[in-house]
DNA sequence: AATGAATGAGTCTTCATTCAT
DNA sequence: TATGAATGAAGACTCATTCAT
């Protein structure tokens, strides 16, 4: 009885909130700018969120989830962790290039709204795993620590992330096929082997 | 004499301003927090700025213009490159670190209210231009192109601010002086000697 | 059974109602807190009530209707007036005293939604004849005109709900069986005699 | 330099919100309510009041503290305690009546925005002490303890402002010369004496 | 009848900027 | 020039009530 919660309605709250915070800030961003895009009444943005900050927070938490899982399964598809690598390089480095609106509210707004380095530690951990195991199959020295490893991956994550975006929106003279270059060469270099 | 006090007025207006922007983000900064940390009256606060929107601008420019003029300092002290690179590493990008609230600036809302891809594209040049003196006179063979090089020095650059960031304001288990290891291992690394 | 189960909701709603009224205020307490302190869904509450505004009149009307009876009650099972006026001041009001969210939401919104006065006049009536008969029967001679007995029935009926609830919500160094003792002794003075 | 704080502005928005939530109440007079009847732009509101609740408060507070003052007037005016009591119940309680709105505030919100209690200690205080020195003075027994007189008069005090709020505004029939008799009589009545 | 999502007018408050003094 | 009161559009959010299911 009575109208069920339509999965929709939140669904298109969260669309058009992602490119409004991706394009013009989350506190550029009113939430009469998401009722008009939206075309809904204000009081339905509240029935299906707390307030504005929750919008964020759920915005990248599912972001981030589906990214996660997106590349779980990349990994889970085979054990050879040069495919794992090839998989992370060519289908979810890509991905997650695509979504340029997530990569803008993870990069300006985060901090503030989620755990952002939680979420690098999970990324990284997975990362490390698959160099090591690569590492290992292949007879290759590793010349880093595993600390050092750790911080190479953070700051070459946040740097892509960051390029990228730069990329997108400004006249910065670097494209994202260049940056994707870059990064299979410094693992090819890294590693000794090709991907 | 009364010139000096009004560009103390100026300088205080902006360094109150850099530490709440970088503290609570330009958004949750208020004019009216500006004044109560300041002590000075509102209206002062437009006869040095035009709107609030210049207070970023300026902080944003000036810092840059200042690490730039460090920079040039630094290089025009000496003309072998491995000396300048080393002034790079020991005192300039430490000399960024401790200018956090700059950092955390540049990193949140520059892209709005600065063209940070000029100021990348001066950095990176700068750069470039030492390290390939330094591979010229130390008969190295860089193994990167021109453009290989400007993505990798925009990525490291992003990156190792991110990190910074990060590093200083959450949990994130990597410490500033692990990020400068890293920065001098890999340039060792990629540049085939000791800096 | 079906109609019973009706009737449970209606006095849930009533006696959850009543509490927060006289816990928040009318104006601080919504529809929606009603709801999850009931536990009732929304719908319900306007299938037993047109709105919100008739829940307090209810609880008002129904609270008076129960006092009103209950002295009545006390009134009929006697002739004997001083008996009738024990009754008042031993059963009644005791029993009133422990209804303080009626006397609270009497006090504080009653005049806008119930006509308070028609009931003070009621009350007044009841007593006023009590204690004539009761002079008439031990021949004591009143120094009070019927108007003078209304006022200051009024004044003291009014005074004395109100001095309960601040003796109850507040520090105001007053209890109520100091209260009552005050009540009883005032007509104790006035009849000159005991009770 | 730069304008003043008016004080005109200041008065008028309390005189006009104490107006308007003696006649609708706290809750359904609205800011932009006070804002028609001023005239004044809603920020001026703001300018002069931290918020709504201010308002309710500095009405309260100074309202209270002016009857508080004139009473001490009147007191220190004589040192005879007959005059003393005269100037209360000819002069003080009239002026109190005629702030109808003042005790429709008092009664209905204060508990929640002033320590009315603290306020009702003061006055009670003042009054025992009049009448404890003209029990001595004219050789009177007082039948009345110390605490039983501090009930009695928090209980004829609150019952007289509440009578007369309801003789203004509903048809209790009873009017506020009669109130005045009555309290006149009491005094009279419990003293031994003419006043 | 029962339900609870839908609605949008209305709430209080903020705040960058202006301008009278 | 220095000041800080004045301004009002815009902000986020609430909530009694309705009505589709």
């Amino acid at each position: 009885m009575a109208r069920a919660k339509n999965e929709d309605k939140r669904a298109l709250i969260l669309l058009t909130s992602k490119t409004l915070f991706a394009q013009k800030g989350f506190f550029n961003t009113s939430i009469s700018d998401i009722v008009s895009e939206t075309g809904l009444p204000v009081g339905s943005i509240y029935t299906y969120f707390k307030n504005k900050e929750e919008i964020v927070k759920v915005i990248v938490e599912e972001g981030w989830a589906d990214l996660h899982a997106r590349l779980l399964d990349h990994f889970r598809s085979t054990k050879d962790p040069l495919e794992k690598l090839q998989a992370l390089i060519e289908t979810f480095l890509p991905g997650l290039f695509d979504d340029l609106d997530l990569i803008n509210i993870l990069l300006a707004e985060a901090l503030d709204y989620t755990r952002i380095e939680e979420k690098l530690e999970e990324l990284t951990k997975m990362i490390f795993s698959v160099l090591r195991s690569l590492a290992k199959n292949n007879d290759i020295k590793l010349e880093y620590s595993k600390k050092e490893m750790e911080v190479a991956l953070i700051v070459y994550f946040l740097g892509i992330l960051h390029a990228v975006k730069l990329a997108r929106s400004t006249d910065i003279g670097v494209s994202i096929p260049e940056i994707m270059e870059f990064v299979k060469k410094s693992i090819e270099k890294t590693m000794g082997l090709k991907v």
